[in-house]
DNA sequence: CTGAAAGCGCTTACAG
DNA sequence: CTGAAAGCGCTTACAG
């Protein structure tokens, strides 16, 4: 493989000169001198070693991502909307998928800070978990010693992220829109209390309902994971504990698809029984049967404004922290609740009449 | 940032023998010495730097992923096989979105190439492209010549990939499946044609109508591309052309989809009037309404196998090539061609009667 | 405008 | 078992 080495001898001239014609230097190069090195260069297909580089810089162009898992939809269009942004700037974006398992996420973490990647986004929410936390602590300070930008996508051990969305505002307005629609009991699968955003979108359901004057029950809060599993699984449990719920809230589109495919198992019908509402508007979002009420977040515009933020740091800015927009989406989940139900107020119901559209 | 040096000051010994303490090196130190490295290095928090290591080896534990696009679940899910794999021993994965633009997927390449990536995996299909063709095999000369595994999981420019499916008699069963229902005229929304990969799916679908007797129409093939808008594109043009199809095989499951929304819009009920089939069985093909029978690739394992296969290069080995099992999914999709249409035989109909469920 | 030289942080024959 | 030294492939003050 051809070095910069061979390049200049094949040019006549020293490795100094074939760097600065080569490297995108602003060092002056004589024309003619300029256009050997250039002719050398392509006659060898030489390509400048990034290693080397990086070595002598002490950062690499690579941005490296937590996310929580990239086949999960969510994350998958926000590394989408980073790798645009980066590959603009001649980065490269390296993909972890932790599971949320602080294990995976620390030694992902230790190996892009072995890698001395330029930038290290943080995607999903930060776990609570004293251990991971005192490691990321140290890494993420080695890293920006090195001269990385370290930035969050989403709440965590530092706060309020760089880049983020109003989870309060946006899940309070969703379940507002419930409350507006008639529901009075409303259901909330949660996602794990130990993930800071669980904390965040759950503070949007209480305020909803505190802004309408609905008691809150403990009881209605299932506390599960933020997949399709967990909608499956907490919906079973949402009805076990109260089979009165006219409306579930999820903290994400993945929840709630789970749980729409298990209401539909069992009979319950959607949004005539039971309506449900999402969070993010995933692509799959709009075609679920019947298609998800939920909240639109800019993911992939997300991710961008992540490496944008990041490529400013690095730039030697302080840009400014941002909030992106959401947007409430109504489609066919969600209505008001069923009539008879109405009639009987606070009555306790027989679980087989919930599910009395078999 | 503390380098091997600083370690080797801190515990008193040379960096040499810093460097055989710390890398995993199996020449033989002293327990006492190896012992004041290591409390070093934990003093110091110190982590090699990747890249020095790397300029030394000639490359880095990184494995670059050419995909079409992460966002679209058939690649992130093949993406999170290469990780959890890579994650095993140690390597990160850089994923590159190439939108099937030749352009993007040079410049990938070359990047990854700068970046002395120690495995390059093309997820994707090779693209029908000269220009980028040439490019391509330069680069993965160059690649090979420093010592990288490059490994296709589709058929490109090189041939059949390194680990695979069975592309044509994956469709040609799925086909052949309509044929057994009784279908006798099958539309086919068949994917870019300067894609390898339509060309072997698009194989598969006439070896079906072959096999049964039925004369390939070459009107009833849209050469639409690989995602939803392609889908509804194509199912449109597709009835346009020839409204009396009674099934439409579609060469992935985002045709499919994309298909099956736009009939919807148009009453055309599935699989009453109309057939449906997809490819891939992506996670969301067992939620679409009705559920979308398909072909079930294992893509997660693809995208393991595939790195286990560039490691195996790496260590000298020289892996089989591997083709991975697929299974015929029928879910609602699909069913008998309508009664209506079979007493007809094969009369003309009017376009009006297709869409008679309106 | 050009080049010699030092150095980024490691690893590994080689010598002892 | 340990260390001095060379070298991977670049870039950049520094001198001219």
């Amino acid at each position: 493989v051809a070095s910069l080495i061979d390049v200049a001898r094949v040019a006549g001239v020293s490795p100094a000169t074939a760097s600065r014609v080569l490297s995108g230097s602003t060092h002056a190069v004589r024309g003619a001198t300029r256009e050997r090195v250039l002719a050398a260069a392509e006659s060898l297909d030489f390509l400048p070693n990034a290693l080397a580089r990086g070595l002598l810089k002490s950062r690499v162009a690579v941005v490296g991502v937590i996310v929580h898992d990239i086949s999960d939809p969510y994350f998958s269009e926000i590394v989408r909307g980073v790798e645009d942004a980066a590959q603009e700037h001649g980065y490269l974006v390296i993909t972890c998928s932790s599971d949320r398992v602080p294990g995976k996420e620390e030694s992902y973490v230790r190996l892009l800070r072995a890698m001395r990647a330029a930038a290290l986004i943080f995607a999903g929410s930060g776990i609570r978990d004293a251990a991971l936390e005192a490691a990321l602590r140290r890494h993420v300070a080695a890293m920006e010693r090195y001269g990385a930008a370290v930035v969050h996508l989403s709440p965590n051990f530092r706060g309020q992220p760089a880049v983020g969305f109003d989870n309060v505002g946006a899940m309070a307005s969703l379940v507002g829109e419930l409350v507006r629609l008639g529901h009075r009991r409303i259901g909330y699968l949660s996602g794990q209390d130990w993930l800071y955003i669980s904390g965040e979108r759950g503070r949007g359901y209480r305020r909803a309902l505190r802004s309408a004057g609905l008691p809150f029950d403990r009881r209605l809060v299932i506390d599960a994971p933020l997949s399709l599993a967990g909608g499956v699984d907490g919906v079973e449990r949402l009805l076990a504990v109260e089979p009165r719920v006219t409306a579930i809230a999820c903290a994400n589109d993945l929840l709630a698809i789970g749980a729409l495919g298990r209401l539909a198992e069992l009979g319950v019908r959607v949004p005539d029984d039971v309506s449900v509402t999402g969070f993010d508007d995933i692509v799959w979002a709009g075609r679920t049967s019947p298609p998800l009420s939920t909240v639109r977040l800019p993911m992939r515009e997300l991710g961008a404004a992540g490496f944008e933020h990041a490529r400013q740091m690095l730039a030697g800015g302080r840009p400014r922290r941002r909030v992106l927009d959401h947007q409430l989406v109504v489609r066919g989940s969600s209505g008001p609740p069923p009539r008879r139900r109405e009639v009987q107020g606070g009555q306790p119901m027989a679980e087989a009449e919930l599910v009395v559209a078999t």
